[in-house]
RNA sequence: GGGUUGGUAGCUCAAUGGUAGAGCAGCGCCCUUUUAAGGCGUUGGUUGCGGGUUCGAGUCCCGCCCAACCCA
């Protein structure tokens, strides 16, 4: 980026050209008549509007010039001719180019093609671009470029400005959900000095003053419990985890999470409320696109009487695949769907339950202790090929060692764990409540290193915490199902890239 | 960490081992309602970085960097 080529020198020479002039190429405040949507909507024949927005393309016919003005909501054509604005302002204009900021007053008129277009009349500089900007019809395609560069991207790429107008709105609409149920939205601490609540390996950081080792959080639950202790009934916070592993196309190191408890609930009525809120989301993210702007093309969501349905498309706009959110979603067991794949599995010896991996096509390795062998038939065979809603219940208590066992069978745990798109998106639990159970199952957990154990937690917990129900939604993970996204990165505005050289 | 693919002008892309090109953008000229405006002309390159093979390397070989996809 140290590059000096013939296209920034020219605008530098133009910049210092403006000011000679005496324009100041940075200008400040303009005054419009609002955005450009609504300067359009304001749009009457013979009126006078000011506008402001980038030059995003010109189109020059002798002594006029025909300008594209754009701003976040739309755009909008503007007309510069001497006669208007004057020879000194249309001097001025010529130093002007694509990419630039500028604000106009003009007056309304239909061109001869039926295009509404001010007529300046007066003419400001707000802010000149020295570089130049992708180019218009292609936009730009260099996938690395788009991530490293997002702010081109935005500029250029309708769809990627779509997908996180989309991803504002689900943040937002969340909110308003869960508010609307009395949850009440809390922080607790991103550094901690015990980073629990997970199975992840955390990101190391120090306090200079206090010479303190910290760690940046991988969830907030601990913290999110001890306010049940406290007394909160109801608490959710919305904000980011950080996890020190491998990045992927579903995995970025720093991820939204949504995470919630409600005391005196259980697994199943959190699953309501799931259920609930992913619905309520969908139908207010086809809203959106609905109202996108022309040209948003990939991704789109339909809703056809009381259904729900979330249609991912092609660069062509062929539907590559359509999930039906139409409730009630389905609710099975752990067990029925490994009986689905194989209905004598659990009564196969181990050595046969190896065998039968092999011909299912199920990579295993000979480590893996039984229970985990079952889980790996479980993710290759039901979760990545389930894409409508799934609430897969009563897991095995192995693979979920902090939840609360089931009344029935203590082999089973009270979670649920929520399959669309052919990923996990949100698990959810019958909260433990139980201390000693909970220390136990901590020290079981951490093994040799009893320094993971957050004591301070367990104390919260000794002096009583509520039955509760609790769950947390990838939110990320949840914007590439809404939105159709195939990449991670492709929902986070600034995914984390090496730094380049 | 392993495998595969890719990195060429500001952007989008070409180029059997033989003079690095096109479109857009830019610059100049023409055009008083165009809209991917148009016409004529024209500038622009350390081909990601570093080595090697060769008379000659964007192209073949080795190493490195960055990215995408797949796998662990």
């Amino acid at each position: 980026m140290d590059d000096e080529n013939s296209l920034i020198a020219q605008r530098r020479e133009k910049l210092e050209a403006l000011q000679k002039l005496g324009a100041n190429p940075f200008g400040r405040a303009y005054e419009t008549s609002g955005t450009i949507a609504e300067v359009r909507e304001k749009f009457a024949d013979g009126a006078s509007l000011r506008a402001a927005g980038r030059i995003t393309a010109h189109r020059d016919m002798g002594k006029s010039h025909f300008v594209d003005l754009r701003d976040s909501t739309g755009r909008i054509q503007v007309y510069i001719h001497a006669k208007e604005v004057g020879a000194e302002a249309v001097e001025m204009f010529k130093l002007v180019d694509l990419g630039d900021f500028i604000g106009v007053e003009g007056t309304c008129f239909l061109t001869k093609t039926g295009e509404p277009t001010l007529k300046v009349h007066q003419l400001a500089l707000l802010g000149k671009s020295l570089r130049p900007l992708p180019e218009k019809w292609h936009g730009l395609q260099d996938v690395e470029a788009r991530y490293r560069q997002r702010y081109l991207d935005l500029i250029t790429n309708e769809q990627s400005r779509g997908v996180f107008e989309k991803r504002i709105v689900i943040l937002r609409e969340i909110r308003h959900f869960m508010e609307a149920r009395g949850f009440l939205e809390v922080e607790t601490p991103m550094l901690q000095a015990v980073a629990g609540g997970a199975a992840a390996e955390p990101f190391r950081t120090h306090h200079k003053a206090l010479g303190l080792d910290l760690y940046l959080r991988i969830a907030p639950e601990l913290y999110l419990k001890r306010l049940l202790v406290g007394g909160f009934n109801k608490v959710f916070e919305l904000n980011r985890n950080f996890r020190n592993e491998g990045i992927s196309r579903k995995h970025n190191p720093e991820f939204t999470m949504l995470e919630a408890y409600w005391a005196y609930a259980d697994f199943e009525k959190i699953a309501d409320l799931v259920e609930e809120m992913i619905c309520h989301l969908a139908e207010k993210i086809s809203e959106t696109g609905r109202n996108a702007a022309t040209g948003e093309a990939g991704l789109s969501n339909r809703k056809a009487e009381g259904e729900i349905r979330v249609e991912h498309w092609d660069a062509e706009g062929n539907v590559t695949r359509t999930i039906n959110l139409t409730r009630p979603w389905r609710r099975a067991r752990y067990r029925d769907l490994i009986r689905e794949v194989d209905p004598e599995w659990f009564n196969y010896s181990s050595e046969k339950r190896r065998e039968r991996c092999v011909e299912l096509g199920v990579e295993i390795n000979p480590r893996m202790a039984d229970y985990e062998v079952t889980q790996q038939v479980f993710e290759k065979l039901v979760e990545e090929k389930t894409f409508d809603p799934l609430f897969v219940t009563h897991c095995p208590k192995e693979l979920v060692p902090l939840a609360k066992q089931n009344a029935e069978d203590d082999s089973l745990v009270d979670v649920y764990e929520l399959i669309i798109n052919g990923q996990e998106i949100s698990p959810g639990y019958s909260e433990l409540n139980d201390p000693v159970t909970q220390r136990q199952r901590l020290l079981e957990q951490a093994g040799e290193e009893t320094q993971k154990i957050d004591e301070e937690f367990l104390l919260a917990l000794e002096h009583g915490m509520p039955s509760a129900g609790g769950f947390g939604v990838g939110i990320d993970r949840l914007t590439m199902l809404l939105t159709g996204a195939e990449s991670i990165r492709d929902v986070i505005l600034f995914p984390l890239l090496k730094p380049k050289r």
